[in-house]
DNA sequence: GCATATTTGTCCGTATGTATA
DNA sequence: CTATACATACGGACAAATATG
């Protein structure tokens, strides 16, 4: 349990994390050293260590002499994310084999997403589709690739946050996973992969709509 | 010139960098806080935060209590890059389109690495065998990607020193990065990629058999 | 455009715990 | 087992840059 004791910074980093994806902290808001600091009760140097951890992941954005801001991610940034999920979760579908243990997990995802749809818990419809689209991505055995992704669909998570239309967003896609998830389990991953290929643009416009539609001032 | 003004623990996380790439820091080696701190003339906190950029990277491990120390590249490690790399070039050089500025780069490298095969200069043959394969990823025109690869790049690159046999590594690849540049020239994308795959394999046996044969003990 | 307050960037001293000789 | 060396973390200090009135 006390196994890998880590670090007070990478501690902090986490706690941050989790104010970022649970929608605490929004984006383009501005984190003071000292207050954040003090708040959490660890000192400032200590802090600036996990800012450069969050920076790294693209959560954060550091402005010289200004301090860290949380990311707003640009159209850009939503394009180029969109744009690698093809390349990575597509390929990751036609390398899989059925009873891949990743298989499972993307089972399950889809159980708990019709359970939140039933709740109309649309945020936590987002969770599990995300949840899906990792389990897609351990297809591959990369613990690599596995944590690459894991940065995208951090910051894919603040562009949805800023959108606030969890159910626009996540809601149509409860279905097609699935689909997606019977054809893997059919075998027929050159198929998986055609349609993901198709859902992910889908969804890419349903943002980029979404995105380009919000506050235009 | 002075446009981006860079903090003092990114000007220190970058001279890091080189060091380890100019094979003057070995991996496993470790890195002590107050003689390096001492050595470039920054404060400890500043090192430390170097430290995490670098740890972010894969190029640094951090034990907790016992400091920081060069990566040392585990065969799994190996293995997950280079499915990695099959995953992301290949698919990039599907997606190329033959004049897109990026070839320019690929061909840029070939010539360069035909230019220091007739000096010997082997680790130089690297150097330009690993622009080749950036730029192929920049085929992909995404910028988050190219950092990623970077970042595998730049761990391979301790593999390679670790193994200490440039030559054996980089030659056999001259001419082969040669084949890849003509046929995306003509627009052959899909015996490219072929061709990429088989390449990227061969590669692979090469150092894995160069690391099971090092110092065994 | 100027003076002032705030905040970051960086460094130092030091106390504490942990690992190793 | 003791001693030493080192990483870890904290708080204070000051200059430089930025924001504010």
């Amino acid at each position: 349990m006390s196994e890998s004791f880590v670090a007070l910074a990478d501690q902090v980093a986490d706690r941050i994390r989790n104010l970022l994806i649970f929608g605490e902290l929004k984006p383009g808001e501005r984190l003071s050293e000292v207050s954040l600091a003090q708040a959490m009760g660890v000192s400032r140097n200590t802090l600036r260590e996990a800012f450069r951890s969050l920076t790294k992941d693209g959560l954060l954005v550091h402005k010289t002499n200004r301090g860290v801001f949380v990311a707003t991610p640009s159209m850009g940034a939503i394009i180029d994310i969109y744009h690698i999920r093809r390349i990575i979760e597509c390929q990751a579908l036609r390398l899989a084999h059925g009873h891949h243990p990743a298989v499972m997990r993307m089972a399950d995802a889809v159980a708990s997403a019709h359970e939140a749809h039933g709740r109309e818990a649309w945020r936590a419809v987002g969770s599990s589709n995300m949840d899906f689209h990792a389990a897609i991505v351990d297809l591959a055995d990369s613990p690599k690739l596995t944590a690459f992704y894991g940065n995208l669909a951090a910051e894919l998570r603040l562009a949805f946050e800023l959108l606030n239309a969890p159910r626009w967003l996540h809601e149509p896609y409860i279905a097609m996973n699935g689909e997606l998830l019977a054809k893997v389990q059919a075998g027929e991953v050159e198929a998986a992969a055609a349609q993901l290929e198709r859902y992910l643009s889908q969804s890419e416009r349903a943002v980029l709509a979404a995105f380009s539609g919000r506050d235009a001032g």
